[in-house]
RNA sequence: GGGCUCGUAGCUCAGCUUGGCUGGAGCGUUCGACUGAUAAUCGAAAGGUCAUGAGUUCGAAUCUCAUCGGGCCCA
């Protein structure tokens, strides 16, 4: 591999990849004797149901930066891909390409499941191609062979473990779930699924009345749903609002206040009266009578019980619909039932799988649910319980496939009684590392919950849940294992190597222990996350496992706070029935937004495509923009355009200066692995530019090491991007330019001392950007030092303590502030960098002349001036400033003025004499006064106004001939006038930089050396300032003679200063 | 609706713990300069109701409360 001389990231990176795909990097990690100390990662499997798209990248390229990052600092990273596969997703997308519309109603034939799950196997093999492509694209060390796949047989026995040991711990139960269901297509949905479906639809509006056991009152109580009525069990107050009792038709009503007008004049009642106010707290436990309990005789049951059909309060009521009263039906509603669960109210659902009544309903059974609105009514009104029936249009959630409206159900479910855990969970949870606090405290709470989680689905494609039960006697056979099924069947259609799916594992016949009759599987698979969450046991072996976790790092969106991190240390913590998390650390990960900072989807079309994406632009680029831009847990607003800015710049300066440190060490047959900063420490060759740069070198190191490990990504990338560009190339580079351009055989070792320099600070910014930027680091590696196969078999660089230098640091910003400074001063007095000066005086702070000192060498080459003088002023401001300038001879004129605020009073009438005066007298006298007696006296007509040092407003500016800047307590003057020498001076320069670029235009190596430089048509004048310097003129460019008359071919007009020239190189 | 969290220049952030000089830096923009590696670099300028409002205080970006807006999760 060569180094090009062009800059192309794309071309780079297909070099790079060209070399790697040749070399066996895994096997070379392995026999490194330097990467022997193996640590696990465990990926978050991506699901297959879609293509990347660029916010799936940032998370990539987090996890590979921190496998390069181990890497080469001495680790052997298991780095093994992970694939999800399961859950409601790619099986809604199966259903979609296999024509199924109206859901899981379709499927009724294991024909049609075995035909639903080959589909998803497609769907996830397909997408799983895109995923390896952008992989590669991307640059993931991913070992894409040990894969773990969340729906291999393997992978799911080793899940049926974990179910055992939450069965064993007492964790796994059985209970009812309140979930959206579709009546049409008889599928429960998933709340982001209802939230698609939102829509108007109209709805009956009941108002019926309930009357108090023990008070002669009715609740009116509302309800858009009379089907309900069936499951009610309590209504709700809320407690912190007030509701009325009011007499009307010789009955006493309780309404919500806030409702009560509203209310009559819908129910059209004028002849009312108010006759007291309570709190809606005041009804607790107040027990009513169900208007239709004649016609329910489970429900006249349940109704005995003490906590059944009281009211209750709870601070859901709203006040502000129907009347402030609603009621409540655990088998209907989620809100509902969970104050049931709160309250520990015993569930009545009396519906069956096509959402009918089922006997228990009594006179409603066998209809749909739905349906029995209408007859409900009827009998509310019957019972005399009805106060208006009536309609309401609403907002009311519909099913995203049928259109059908939904219904909440309680439906039966297997769920992890988290609570059960104690605070295992809690401390496990608190013994990881985050790296920030954001997310940390959202987690704890998270966990703090301790909701069961319903583990079971009604679906098809997912780990199933491994239980039988006795259609007769209801026996319960948990067979965790393959051959506790097989041992336990009496039939296998499949043989006893089945797919442990549906509709395999359906098929196996299993009889009774007990009575000897059937039993059913209960006809779940597992919640997906349950799948995904147990990936760090499943993918792994038990030896692996014993050893390897808790790894010590995993890292996700932010989004699975909830999700995977959740669940990962749900399930570890059930397993090992102990407070351990299976990751030490958890880094959670902001999400990307497109350029204005919206969320990218599909709906508004702002997606970018992550394939699409690589391809086009530099993967480096993306790579580093991604680590650079901003904090790991803070959204990226992801911009093409600030994309190709400034990491372009920090790239191509890095491409750049390998390109140079090249040019100019191969010149001089450089070896880097014979010359080193050590030999050029003990030589004696270092010079305080060195030493700096040195210094500065190690400081990066040591910040880019401690960043990385606190996963401050952004501030690393910014820490090397702060030393190559501001330390390298702005300041070291051009410093020692001109020692590297002098060919003298006896200043060899001092060149040799830069290109070590040069090429150690390189190879460890090569080293320090690898995680960042993989190719590119790669390549200029590869290409300048190439000591190794690879440079992820490099050591991460360490800080060398002997080389930090930090009065020599202080220094050298001291100086650059200097020299900024005067650069300054020049600007003012327009005169070119190039052109030398006579004199320039710099005033600093008292007792920093030493350190200014120490560079004083360097000092004057950077102000390119003959002397310089360093003064230590005491003040800063005002008078004070100004004498003691004057005092240290620097030409300075004062500059005075008045207070006018202060003086106003003081002058009064007289004021606009004596602003007359004052503008005639000379600064000089004032401040000579001033300084003798601490005042200033005007004469005005004998009235003397006497003005102190406050009264002026005194500054000073240079003397003609000189120029001066100010920045803070830094001040930079400059002598503007030129002699004849300084302006021949100044003209070699000016042409030394045109010849230089017409070179390079030409296409000339900077080494070349040229025959002859031509310059025409130059004024007399200039002509006899050059007389002497055509030697030094023929140096700088890099040429045997340099001639006035013509004598090259192709001439190149030119301009300077207003003279038009012609320049030739040849 | 609930929980967590963020809001300082066009962008990325520092300052907030412990209130106190004129609220800083880098990038980006504009103008000027420099440049024999560079789309690098140097100089200057423009750019801020510190989300809004109230409170505490002699004094608030900083402390307190409320509101608004963004994000994630839950409902």
């Amino acid at each position: 591999m060569e180094l090009s001389n062009e800059f192309n990231l794309k071309e780079i990176e297909q070099t790079t990849k060209n070399y790697l795909s040749k070399v066996d990097l895994k096997k070379l990690i392995d026999d490194s004797p330097d990467k022997m100390d193996k640590i696990m990662f465990i990926e978050g499997p991506p699901t297959l149901n879609g293509e990347p798209h660029a916010g799936h990248l940032r998370g990539r390229v987090f996890k590979d930066l921190w496998y390069r990052f181990n890497t080469l600092n001495g680790k052997n990273v298991v780095f093994n891909a992970g694939w999800d596969t399961q859950g409601l997703p790619v099986e809604l997308q199966a259903e979609k390409e296999l024509g199924i519309t109206n859901g899981k109603s379709e499927i009724t034939t294991q024909e049609q499941v075995e035909n639903l799950v080959a589909q998803c196997k497609k769907i996830v093999a397909k997408f799983h191609e895109k995923w390896i492509d952008v992989d590669k694209k991307l640059g993931m060390s991913f070992n894409q062979e040990n894969a773990y796949w969340t729906y291999k047989n393997e992978y799911i026995e080793r899940e049926w473990k974990l179910l055992r040991a939450a069965h064993e711990n007492n964790i796994l139960t059985e209970g009812y779930r309140v979930v959206a269901y579709c009546p049409s297509c008889q599928t429960s949905l998933s709340h982001s699924e209802v939230n698609q479906g939102y829509e108007i639809v109209q709805d009956p509006s009941l108002y019926y009345k309930v009357k108090l056991q023990d008070e002669d009152a009715y609740f009116i109580v509302w309800t858009t749903m009379p089907f309900t009525l069936v499951t009610d069990a309590m209504v709700g107050f809320n407690p912190d609002q007030e509701y009325v009792y009011v007499e009307t038709n010789n009955e006493v009503w309780i309404i919500g206040k806030t409702r009560l007008e509203e209310f009559m004049k819908e129910i059209k009642v004028e002849d009312y009266k108010t006759l007291k106010t309570v709190n809606g707290a005041d009804f607790e436990g107040k027990k009513y009578i169900h208007p239709l309990l004649d016609n329910i005789s489970a429900l006249e049951k349940m109704s005995k019980q003490e906590n059944y059909h009281i009211a209750v309060a709870e601070k859901f009521v709203d006040v502000n619909t129907g009347t402030g009263i609603v009621h409540l039906s655990p088998a209907n509603g989620e809100d509902d039932y969970n104050i049931a669960m709160k309250r520990k109210v015993e569930i009545f659902s009396p519906i069956d799988d096509e959402v009918k009544f089922t006997d228990e309903a009594g006179v409603y059974a066998g209809m749909f649910v739905r349906d029995a609105d209408e007859k409900i009514v009827q009998d509310v009104k019957e019972k005399n319980a009805l106060v208006k029936i009536g309609k309401i249009k609403h907002k009311y959630p519909l099913c995203w496939r049928s259109k059908h409206k939904l219904v909440w159900l309680a439906r039966r479910e297997y769920f992890y009684m988290l609570d059960r855990l104690g605070d295992k969970a809690i401390n496990a949870a608190q013994k990881v590392e985050y790296f920030f606090d954001q997310p940390k405290n959202r987690f704890l709470e998270i966990i703090k919950e301790k909701h069961p989680w319903c583990i079971s689905r009604e679906r098809f494609w997912g780990c199933p849940l491994p239980i039988w039960k006795c259609v007769e006697c209801e026996n319960i056979e948990r067979l965790f294992s393959r051959k506790e099924i097989v041992d336990a069947s009496d039939d296998l259609p499949d043989g006893p190597d089945f797919e442990l799916h549906r509709p395999w594992i359906d098929r196996i016949s299993i009889k009774c222990k007990k009575c000897n009759s059937k039993m059913q599987r209960e006809e779940f698979v597992l919640d997906t996350w349950h799948n995904s969450g147990v990936a760090p046991f499943a993918s792994l072996s038990d030896d692996e496992y014993g050893k390897k976790i808790p790894a010590p790092f995993f890292t996700e969106g932010i989004d699975q706070t909830r999700g995977w991190a959740y669940t990962l240390l749900i399930e570890n913590v059930i397993l090992n029935n102990k407070d351990t998390a299976p990751y030490e650390s958890f880094l959670f990960q902001g999400h990307v937004l497109d350029e204005k900072g919206n969320k990218m989807s599909k709906s508004t079309g702002n997606v970018l495509d992550a394939s699409d994406l690589l391809t086009e632009y530099p993967v480096d680029l993306v790579r580093f923009y991604f680590m650079w831009k901003s904090s790991p847990i803070e959204t990226l607003n992801f911009s093409v355009k600030e994309l190709m800015s400034r990491p372009y710049q920090i790239l191509s300066t890095l491409f750049h200066i390998h390109l140079y440190f090249r040019q100019n060490s191969q010149y001089d047959v450089f070896d880097i692995n014979q010359t080193t900063v050590s030999w050029a420490k003990e030589k004696g060759l270092l010079g305080p530019t060195d030493t700096w740069l040195l210094s500065k070198l190690q400081k990066t190191v040591d910040n880019c090491t401690e960043l990385n490990k606190k996963c401050k990504f952004h501030e690393s990338a910014k820490a090397v991007e702060d030393f190559l560009i501001n330390s390298l190339s702005q300041i070291y580079i051009p410093i020692t330019k001109p020692e590297l351009w002098d060919d003298d055989e006896s200043k060899k070792n001092r060149r040799f001392a830069i290109y070590a320099i040069i090429a150690n600070a390189l190879k460890q910014l090569d080293i320090l950007l690898h995680p960042f930027s993989p190719f590119i680091s790669e390549y200029l590696y590869l290409t300048t030092f190439g000591n190794k196969k690879s440079i992820l078999l490099e050591n991460w660089p360490k800080a060398d303590k002997s080389l930090v230098n930090g009065k020599i640091e202080e220094s050298f910003d001291m100086m650059n502030d200097a020299v900024s400074v005067c650069a300054a001063a020049r600007m003012k007095g327009k005169l070119k960098r190039r052109w030398p000066l006579n004199r320039a005086i710099i005033c600093i702070e008292k007792g920093e002349r030493e350190k200014m000192e120490l560079l004083s060498d360097l000092l004057h080459t950077q102000l390119n001036v003959h002397t310089c003088d360093i003064i230590e002023l005491e003040h800063h401001t005002g008078l004070a400033e100004l004498l003691e300038m004057k005092k240290a001879d620097i030409p300075i004129v004062p500059k005075v003025d008045l207070q006018r605020k202060a003086i106003g009073p003081k002058a009064k009438q007289d004021l606009g004499k004596l602003l007359e005066i004052f503008a005639e007298t000379d600064a000089e006298t004032i401040i000579e006064s001033l300084d003798k007696n601490g005042t200033f006296t005007f004469d005005i007509n004998g009235n003397k106004i006497s003005l102190d040092t406050d009264d002026f407003i005194i500054d000073f500016d240079v003397q003609e001939g000189f120029a001066f800047f100010k920045r803070d307590n830094l001040i930079g003057i400059i002598s503007t006038v030129r002699n004849e020498e300084l302006m021949s001076k100044g003209l070699l320069k000016d042409l030394a930089r045109r010849l230089q670029s017409l070179r390079k235009e030409r296409g000339y190596n900077p080494t070349d050396m040229l025959n002859t430089a031509s310059i025409l048509d130059l004024e007399q004048e200039s002509l006899d300032m050059l007389k002497d310097k055509t030697e030094e003129l023929a140096f700088l460019v890099r040429v045997k003679q340099v001639n006035f008359t013509k004598t090259c071919k192709e001439y190149k007009d030119d301009d300077i200063d207003g003279q038009k020239i012609k320049i030739a190189v040849e």
